[in-house]
DNA sequence: CGTATACACAACCATATGGTTGTAGGTCAG
DNA sequence: CTGACCTACAACCATATGGTTGTGTATACG
């Protein structure tokens, strides 16, 4: 998932497909590499659960997922947590005098 | 930075650094893998700015950034606004009753 | 029908990545 | 000073990654 958002090309594809729903080949042409390459990047956004595709005739829509990056977001909330516990324990820490 | 954050052990190290600092000896040990791997995954965290080091004798105390944790939120943020826009444009469409 | 478009997928290549071992430089203890 | 310890760094290796081109398949158009 942070692996799927560690590209700079892929991060932009989540930004634009969160705006509005984009086909593979009308994002392809937006970048400065073979469609190809570009339909590996969705493919991996896929995996990840960063963006959902869906058929319209022969286009296949590109729609970010707003929820994975809540995920994404609470990951680091998490992490966050940490940094808080710490916090309160240097505040405790400096409270009672002991340096 | 994103992609620091991509690899596993790594989130883990920053985990672990932000509750308190520790040596990079000691951290390597809490990990199936070389010290010299570890080292390396801390260069990386350190070159993104998410942990931080600092010499006491020997040692090398790694400390985890909580604000380049922020700037990863933020940057996801950054990534939500796009998301807010879309949902308020479809807010927008269905009050207008164009469908 | 045939042709052009949109996509998927495989094969391939160069480079990046995550791991290893080995070597070398500081620092502390005796 | 010697030896043990902590760290840094280089060389090396296997695999992953991001890119390419080529091929196949489904859909739309005339």
């Amino acid at each position: 998932m942070f692996h799927a958002l560690a590209d700079a090309t892929r991060r932009d594809i989540v930004r634009r497909t969160l705006d509005r729903s984009f086909s593979v080949s009308t994002l392809a042409r937006g970048y400065p590499m073979s469609f190809a390459a570009v339909q590996k990047h969705v493919a991996v956004l896929e995996r990840a659960g960063l963006v959902t595709k869906q058929r319209r005739g022969r286009e296949h829509l590109v729609a970010g997922n707003p929820a994975a990056l809540r995920t994404a977001h609470d990951a680091l909330d998490q992490l966050e947590l940490a940094w808080r516990d710490r916090v309160t324990r240097m505040d405790r820490l400096l409270a009672t005098d002991d340096l």
